[in-house]
DNA sequence: GCGCAAACCGAACGTCGTTCTATGTTGACC
DNA sequence: GGTCAACATAGAACGACGTTCGGTTTGCGC
């Protein structure tokens, strides 16, 4: 990760880091602890340096977690560079999006920074273009693969970020639910949930037994399946 | 806004405040100049009062910007009350839907926060009971309802707060960009998308004229057709 | 070696959320 | 009307943060 700190053998009093060193370490922190612990102090110790270094590379904090969003987009790229060619272009456009939503669900801090300029970041618009790709492959007109692409893609950063923050979200409150973790959060909502006046809260009582037992997963393909169904039938399929 | 100040005539020392008046407060600073001008003592200032007295009603700045989130729905509760029980529920859901839309989309700070715990917040809960109790009038089983309210709820606060960011965000850079305000945004991506070579971006170039023209509200209105009309095929319509 | 630009460093500044303690205000009870 | 406890307000103080700035170190062409 870290670049090399000797020059021949002898120790250098001063580090040397590198833009993707910056990045890499900041995407680093972010996913270990979360958003908060994303500092440029902390950074600047990862890195073993100094706090004033980093500004050589970023400008801001702002550009920093541009970076940090755009350099993780990298792996969406990645995983979906085989389907871009393959058979239906619904499957295509499917398997994008669920890539892209495993590349943000278990990052809360995504969610929010991509809402911010998804179609200014070039990988952000690398994965736009491939998804619009296959939408030419449809018999739709402009307008409506416009609209089609921005619609799932919209509808992947919405859910992705919306539900998959069941984990500790902010690496804070480790002593007051510590033995619980993962589903404490869940199960919060589910006793809250149930407690409910049924009169007034009827839907809720008549699918808490599902959000009790969902799998983030499988909720974000289910409305995905129904947002693709709907582009289908408008495609005349 | 403010309550009184005066009791019996007499001119108080100390200015009094109430929940509702911070967070009322909290509400106005934020629509005016985006999530960086809330800060604990713009606030103060703004109710006439210290800083610490507006922890006497928070406890810290996540609740309050939750109770502030929370507050805004009541709008869109208004709004939505007496679509409940008309005509046909998939009318119902675009409904609740678009006036969700309009509720977020002139908010950046709103969509951010929605997608904390949408669940938790009580005006939240009311929406999402509500679409759902419009659900339970289609022909689905309670996981095909639970999946398509959920789809509905992701969508918009994903496209609402991806798409209804065009004017300035965080009241800053009044000085680089201030003769176009508006559209400089959307003209700068626009200009940006026309640049880029065409071999590699021809979805980009396809649809760069409908981007530059588009209106943010109908792309949101086209995909939310798109989904309920997969909703709707789901039920046997 | 020398000079110079690139790269790095950390003290310092202003602002933020939050805490703490002191002070003012209200209303109930005698 | 006086007393007391609970309620409510106030602002100084603290530590952490993003950012700036002047100075220092490094590597490379000559």
């Amino acid at each position: 990760m870290a670049d090399a700190r000797t020059t021949r053998g002898g120790t250098r009093q001063r580090a040397s880091h590198s833009l993707e060193a910056v990045v890499a370490g900041a995407v680093a922190l972010l996913d270990e602890a979360g958003e908060s612990a994303l500092t440029f102090r902390s950074l600047a110790a990862r890195l073993g340096g100094g706090v004033g270094s980093i500004y050589w590379y970023v400008s801001s904090k702002d550009e920093l977690i541009a970076r940090a969003s755009d350099h993780v987009l990298t792996d969406v790229l990645a995983a979906t560079e085989s389907v871009t060619t393959a058979e239906d272009p619904v499957d295509a456009l499917r398997e994008m999006a669920v890539a892209f939503y495993r590349v943000i669900a278990p990052r809360p801090w995504l969610g929010a920074y991509f809402q911010r300029d998804s179609g200014l970041q070039p990988n952000g618009l690398r994965l736009y273009e491939r998804m619009g790709q296959q939408a030419m492959r449809l018999d739709l007109t402009a307008r409506q693969r416009f609209h089609a692409v921005s619609a799932v893609t919209g509808y992947v950063i919405g859910v992705a970020s919306d539900l998959g923050r069941h984990p500790q979200d902010g690496a804070a409150q480790d002593l007051a639910t510590f033995d619980r973790e993962d589903t404490s959060r869940l199960d919060d909502a589910v006793e809250h949930w149930r407690a409910l006046p049924e009169a007034e809260y009827p839907f809720v009582h008549h699918i808490v037994d599902e959000f009790a037992t969902h799998d983030d997963e499988d909720v974000f393909v289910a409305g995905l399946d129904l947002l693709l169904d709907g582009i289908c039938r408008q495609a005349g399929r």
